[in-house]
DNA sequence: AGTTCTGCTGCAAACGTTTGTAGTCGCATG
DNA sequence: CATGCGACTACAAACGTTTGCAGCAGAACT
C-alpha cells in the first residue's frame, strides 16, 4: 500500500493538515517541523495523491490533447512540444486519437473533461457550434482552427498558400492544381481561399481537385485528376499528399519538377528526405503546441476569453519545385522566405 | 457546475447510492428506478466523476505510456495502436517523453503512478533493478526489453539482425559496419550479438561503430567511420540512422547500394519514401503497443507476473541493398521473408 | 496588567464517488 | 401466524486530500 498523508503524520507526529501545508503552503508551517515532516515523507516513499488533491481543489494537473492521428507526421512534433511544455509546468498530458472522426471527438472531449483541467483541441472536424457546446463542459483551446469566442491558436496557412502560388508563377507556370484537404479542415479552406486569389492576381489558373484525405495513397490516388487537369504545377494540403503524388507520378514516368512542380504544406520531417526534396511552406508546429498549451493555462477558468494567436509560415524551397513552360527572365531560383516569428493579436 | 452524483439522486428521488448502483450494477436495481434515474442523469448531462471513482474504488481506468522520444518515427505508430487498444477497454492514456533521460523516465513512472493503474514502460534506457523497484510503486509492462520477474513485449529483433546479415553476406558482403545504437538498450545489445554470432557462421567480419544516439544526425555523423572502415555494407541500428547515413554517403558521392549497401531496422513509414527505398527489418510495433495493453489490464494487481511476448520479425528487402564485392551465383534478388505472426510464450 | 497581534497547529467539513450493512416491503412457506 | 426469503433501497463510512476556522502560546503593544 502506498504511503498516505495520514502515516505521514503519525510518522512525524503531527496533523494531516500540518503535513498537506508542509507540501503545499510552505509559508503556513513552522520550518523546523516542515523539515520534520519531509524528512518522515522521504522515508515513507510518500507521494500526493493528485486525483484526491483535485477533488477539492478543483485542479486535475492534468490536460488533455486531441489529435486527428498521431501517425500522421505533423502531430508528432506538436505532442512532444506541448508534452514536454505541460511538465514543465507541472502538467501532465492525455493524448487520444480520433482517426479523423469528429464523434470520437465530442465522446473523447467528454470523457476527458472531468480528469483534466483543459482541453487542446487539434484540427477539429466538428462544426464550430458543437465546439462551442463543449466548451461549456471544459476549457477548450482549439489549434489549427479559429473558434468565434475560444481561444485559439492558428498558422497563417494563407501567406503559406499565396507564398507558394506566386513561386510558382514567379517560376513561369499558369496552371496549377490545388490537391484539397479533408472536409471540415479549417486550414483546407483557408489554403483554397489564398490559393484561388493569388492566382488569380496573378494571372494564373488554379483548379481545386479534392476534397480528399489528408494522407499519401490519397496523394497518390490523384495523379491521374492532376495529369488529365494538365497542369503544371501542384500545391498539395500537406507534405504527405505531395509526396504520395510525386510517388506516383514518378511511377507513370512523369519527372518533378522537370515536367510538374509540387509543393507541399507542413515542412514534416520527411520533406527533406524525398527525392527530389520537397518544396513546401514549413508551419511552426512546436510553437503551436507550446502556445496552446500556455494559453490554456493562463485563462485557468474564464472560458469564454477569445484569444488568438497567429503563427507565421514560410516557404521553403527546395528541388520539387521549378522552372514552368511560361518561364519568362525571371527571378533568381532562390527566393528569400519571409521573416520568421510569431505574431500575436487579441482580438476582443 | 457540472451535475454530481447528488443532483441526478434528487432529480430521481432516490438515493446516491441508487444512482450509483444504476451505472455501475444494473441487476441490482429496479428496471423501473433504473430508467428514471438514467432518464434524469440524461437531462443533467451527469457523467460520472471518474477520479472520485479511483479514490475509493483503487482503479483511475488511466494507463501511462512512457517513451523515449514521441518524434521518433518509431514510436507514434505503437502510440496510436496502444491509446486506441486502451480507449476500446474504456482506458485513457497518459503520453510522456523522456528525451532519452533515464532519470526522467524514473521521475515519470513515479509522477503518473497514482494517477493510473499501470504504465507501459518502452525501450527504458534504466537499469533492470531501477525498474523492479519501480514495479513496486504501479504495475510494470516493458517493451522492447525482457525485465526479470516483469511482463514483457519484445520483438525478436535477434533474428531479424540475423537475417540482415545473411541478407548481406548472400549478396556477397564480407565487411559489415553494424552502426550500433544508444548505450543502455537491450535491442541494441541484441542487434549486435546477433548479428555478431551471424557474421562469424557466416564467415564474414562485423565491426562495430559505436554506441551513438539513435538519431539522423547521428547516422550522418557515422559516415566517415564507416567509410573509413572499408566495410561494402552496413546494418544500422534503426532507420533514422539508416537514412541518416545513406544521405551522408549521398553527398560524399557514394552510391548506395551500388557501393555501400545500408540496411535499417524498423521499418518506419519512412523507409518507403527513402531513395533508394531502404532495406530494413519490420518491427510489428503497432501490434506491441497492443500487446502491452493487453497485457497490462490482463493481471490487474498481481504484479509480479513474469510473463514474456515475444513478436517476430522479418526482412523485408528494397533497394538499398545489392550485390557485394564477394559476390558468387548467389540466390536470386528477392528472398522469402519468414512467417509472420506472434509466438507468446510464458517462463517462470 | 491587560490587550492585541503573530505564528503556528489542530479540528472537522468537504470534494464525488462506492459499498457493506441494515432496513422495508410483499409474499410464499412451514 | 410466525418465519424466512427475495428484491429492492437507504444509510453511512470510507478513499486521500485541502482549507476555513478556532485555539494556543508567546511577543509586543498600551
Amino acid at each position: 500500500m502506498p504511503a498516505t498523508i495520514r502515516d505521514v503524520a503519525k510518522a512525524s507526529g503531527v496533523h494531516v493538515s500540518t503535513v498537506s501545508r508542509a507540501f503545499s503552503a510552505p509559508q503556513l508551517v513552522n520550518a523546523e517541523t516542515r523539515a520534520h515532516v519531509l524528512a518522515a515523507a522521504e522515508v515513507l516513499g510518500y507521494r500526493p495523491n493528485r486525483a484526491a488533491r483535485a477533488l477539492i481543489t478543483g485542479r486535475t494537473h492534468n490536460i488533455g490533447l486531441i489529435v486527428a492521428d498521431i501517425a500522421n507526421p505533423f502531430f508528432p512534433p506538436l505532442i512532444k512540444a506541448a508534452e514536454s511544455h505541460a511538465r514543465g509546468r507541472d502538467y501532465h498530458v492525455f493524448v487520444a486519437d480520433t482517426n479523423e472522426d469528429p464523434g470520437v471527438e465530442e465522446e473523447l472531449v467528454l470523457a476527458l473533461a472531468k480528469q483534466v483541467d483543459g482541453v487542446l483541441l487539434c484540427s477539429p472536424r466538428m462544426s464550430n457550434t458543437q465546439i462551442e457546446q463543449l466548451s461549456r463542459e471544459v476549457p477548450l483551446v482549439v489549434v489549427n482552427r479559429p473558434v468565434p469566442g475560444l481561444p485559439a491558436v492558428v498558422m497563417d496557412v494563407a501567406q503559406g498558400a499565396r507564398l507558394a502560388v506566386e513561386h510558382l508563377v514567379g517560376l513561369g507556370h499558369r496552371e496549377i492544381a490545388l490537391l484539397g484537404g479533408p472536409r471540415g479542415s479549417w486550414t483546407n479552406r483557408e489554403i483554397r481561399r489564398a490559393a484561388t486569389l493569388a492566382a488569380r492576381n496573378a494571372g494564373a489558373e488554379l483548379v481545386v481537385l479534392g476534397p480528399n484525405a489528408p494522407t499519401e495513397e490519397s496523394g497518390s490516388a490523384q495523379a491521374e485528376a492532376v495529369l488529365r487537369a494538365g497542369v503544371s504545377a501542384v500545391l498539395a494540403y500537406n507534405d504527405l499528399m505531395a509526396v504520395g503524388l510525386i510517388d506516383a507520378l514518378d511511377h507513370r514516368g512523369v519527372k518533378v519538377p522537370d515536367q510538374i512542380s509540387v509543393v507541399g504544406i507542413d515542412d514534416t520531417a520527411l520533406s527533406r528526405r524525398t527525392r527530389p526534396m520537397l518544396t513546401t511552406v514549413a508551419t511552426p508546429t512546436a510553437a503551436a503546441g507550446r502556445a496552446a498549451v500556455d494559453m490554456l493555462l493562463q485563462h485557468g477558468d474564464d472560458r469564454r476569453t477569445t484569444a488568438l494567436v497567429t503563427l507565421q509560415t514560410e516557404l521553403v524551397i527546395r528541388d520539387s519545385s521549378g522552372p514552368g513552360p511560361h518561364r519568362t527572365a525571371g527571378p533568381g531560383r532562390r527566393q528569400q522566405p519571409p521573416l520568421d516569428g510569431v505574431a500575436s493579436e487579441s482580438r476582443e
